[in-house]
This record gives structure tokens, C-alpha cells and sequence, in this order.
DNA sequence: ATTGTAACATGACAACTTGTCATATGTCAA
DNA sequence: TTGACATATGACAAGTTGTCATGTTACAAT
């Protein structure tokens, strides 16, 4: 996280600093991105960056984070409108991130995002069980929300592996589609069969 | 891939470089593993090290690339053994790999491996359809030994999804686990559940 | 108004990286 | 003996990062 220091800047001052940060993460991997840059982009000093920021994984972990605050919170807007079908709620869900993720001033930074993803990275962007960045504990009113009585539960957190399979299953197709460039309509069509698979299991038995 | 001149080298100094590789990437991330401690623990120049790789990804990647093989032999196998049964075949794949990366002198390896696993190294440890790092297209080979007549397939290409979501089930839970250092029943024990989420489906619908 | 204290700003600096390249040294065939 | 080629080597340029001593504010207390 930023430091109070960063907070106590003027905002102008704050998203002049973000949008650099933005800018040279749309252009290089983490990897390969340079803290010199963003301060030459930004017009600040080096001492000063590092009066905010932690390092360069810190400032790039609070961007992510920004993303994963808006995916909760339409998270817990469609499970609410969905009425608890984890189904629907997902399939929902995956649109509106890619739609969110394919918006002209970001879609090149998630293709970086995504291209490069580690599992620190993955839980600045998704929540999950094991998550301490959650300081609202979303996941926990999350799982409250969904109705069990459809699911196949068997044992006490059952429930957990089906959402933990869930969101694992999403970021993956997220990471396959960003980096190969394909188009929204068949990235849908694909996740759209995944969650028909996992919703009546891959085992042939029955019809849809 | 490591050059010709790597292979030219006596199979004692080509060891004694991987090891000194190994040891690296087992104290650091990838990020941090730094070429002048490889070569130094090894003992050969700066320049030398450049004319058998290209740079430090090319020997990470030679090195995960030697378990992929691995893993790649041991899965024809046990397809076979188990007559193209997938989940038979997938549950003691991942048994297999446990084992194999909880070994004494790899789990460390392994653990900085999985902690910092993206979607490019995942290419490289696990093959998938679009896994162009695979001479002798062992997936082809691998979807051919599937015993389909028990699966839910309704379209052309969902035997793909199946095992893409198996792959990614797997690599997915093998981080978990090493990044947080349970116990092999414990991993073997969620591991055996959310196969049978896949398997049955995650829908309230019929006993095991 | 003056002083003191804490917060913030700054750029020079040390201590690392990495990849290259000119030069040296082998090796083997003609 | 002479090329021609493959290989070896370490000095080097160009970059990186995090720190820290020294300024400069701002603002409360006397």
C-alpha cells in the first residue's frame, strides 16, 4: 500500500504519478518496467517516489487492487441480482470483466496483466479464501449470498472448492484470452461451455 | 533452449552449471536470481555463460522444460494404465508430481517455482493445446489414448476444454499447496474433491 | 513573532544488475 | 604452416535500485 504520505498529496499530484505508473506497465512486463522511467514520466524525484511507494511491486500491486475493488463490488451486485445462482452470477461476472478489461485505455495494460500474472498477483485481483488483502472481507459475504440448496455439496467446505474452482477457472480463461488476441464473441462462447462442464460435471450422464 | 555449445560442454561442467542453476533459483525468485551468482557458484566467466544461453530465462526455462518431459512420460503412462480413463488418470498424475516435486533436493525449487509461476513458465511445465514448446506433440498423442464414450462432450472441441480445465485444476491446487505447505494427504484429499466437482458436476443433481 | 518539531523533498551515491565485444586461445582440415 | 572456425574471457558501458544526508516546508506551542 501507499504510504499516508502519498494520500496527503494533492490528487492532481496522485493520478499524474498513477498515470505514469499505468503508462510504462502498458509498455513493459513488470519484469522489465523501470521505476526510472515512471519518475521521469511523472516529474518527480527518486527519493520522493520512494517517500510513497515500497518499491515498484508495491505502486503496481495498488493499481491492481483498485481493479479487484470494482470487480467485488459487481460481484456482490450480480449475486444479489441472480438471486444466489453462482452460475448466472459467473457467466455475468466474466463479461463484465472483459468488457472492463478490453476498454481502449486499458486493454493493453491487462494484456501485460494478465501475460505476466503470478499467484501474488492473482490476489490482488481476486479474492479468495486465503486472501488477507480483503480488509472488508468481501469473500465471506460473498459465499453468504450464494444459494446452496442448488449445489452439489457434500462436505462442510465443499462450497469454498466449488467458488475457489470457479474463480480459478475465470482468471484462466482471462489469461488465455488476452494473450491470444481472440474476440470477445468466441471468448464467451468458451467460457460459456467451461461453465456448462462444471456445472453438470464432465462425466456424460445426463442432457443439459 | 540452451545453445550447441552447451551440449559441446563435458556432461560435468553442463551438471555443474544446472546445479549452481538450481541452487539459485531455489534461494531466489526468478526475479531476483541473479546470473553473476550462477556463474560464480559455478565458476565459469561472465562471457561463457552467455554462449551457452541466452539469458537467464532461457536457462530457467531449459530447466522447467526437463520436468515437463517428465511429467509428459509419466501422464502417456498412466493414461494407458488406467485404459483412457481421465480422472483415474489425472488423480494419480498429480499424486505422481507431488511426490516427484516434494523430493528433498527440489522442493524448495519447486515451491520458488510455484510461488512465481506465470502463464509463460506454465507453458513450459504443463503442455496444453496451444504449447508450441512441444517437439514431439505429445498432446495430440495424449487426447487420442482418452477414453471418450464416458464423457459429456456436446461439441467438436470440448474434449479440449475438459482437459484444459484439468491442466489448469491441477497447476492451480499444486500452487496452492506449495505456497502454503500442507500436508500430502491434506493436498491429495482437496485435490480428490474438486475432481469429483469436475467429474459430477458442481449442480445438486445426483449421488456419487 | 519566534522557536521547535515533525513531515516532506531532493538528488547524489554506492552497490548492484545485465549484455556485449575486442581480444585471446584453442582445434582441425587443407 | 596456414587458414578458418569455434570457443573462452573479463573489462566495459549502460542501466538498475534503495538509501541517506541535507534541505525545505508547515504548523503548533510558547
Amino acid at each position: 500500500m501507499p504510504t499516508q504520505t502519498f494520500f496527503h498529496l494533492s490528487k492532481e499530484k496522485q493520478t499524474t504519478l498513477l498515470k505514469a505508473a499505468m503508462k510504462e506497465f502498458t509498455h513493459q512486463s513488470f519484469a522489465n518496467a523501470s521505476i526510472n522511467q515512471i519518475i521521469k514520466e511523472a516529474s518527480i524525484p527518486r527519493g520522493s517516489f520512494y517517500m510513497y511507494f515500497q518499491d515498484k511491486e508495491d505502486l503496481y500491486f495498488y493499481l491492481l487492487e483498485q481493479s479487484r475493488d470494482r470487480f467485488q463490488k459487481q460481484l456482490l451486485i450480480l449475486i444479489e441480482e441472480e438471486h444466489g445462482d453462482l452460475f448466472c452470477t459467473f457467466e455475468r461476472f466474466f463479461e463484465s470483466i472483459i468488457d472492463y478489461c478490453s476498454k481502449k485505455n486499458h486493454r493493453l495494460f491487462f494484456k501485460q496483466v494478465f501475460a505476466n500474472i503470478n499467484s501474488q498477483a492473482e490476489k490482488r485481483l481476486f479474492p479468495t479464501k486465503t486472501n488477507v488483502f480483503d480488509p472488508r472481507s468481501f469473500y465471506k459475504h460473498f459465499l453468504e449470498q450464494i444459494d446452496v440448496s442448488k449445489l452439489n455439496i457434500q462436505q462442510e467446505d465443499d462450497l469454498e472448492e466449488i467458488v475457489g474452482l470457479l474463480f480459478g477457472m475465470t482468471l484462466h480463461t482471462l489469461i488465455l484470452s488476452f494473450t491470444s488476441d481472440k474476440k470477445k464473441e468466441e471468448i464467451m462462447n468458451s467460457y460459456h461451455r467451461k461453465l456448462i462442464l462444471l456445472k453438470y460435471g464432465m462425466e456424460k450422464y445426463r442432457k443439459e
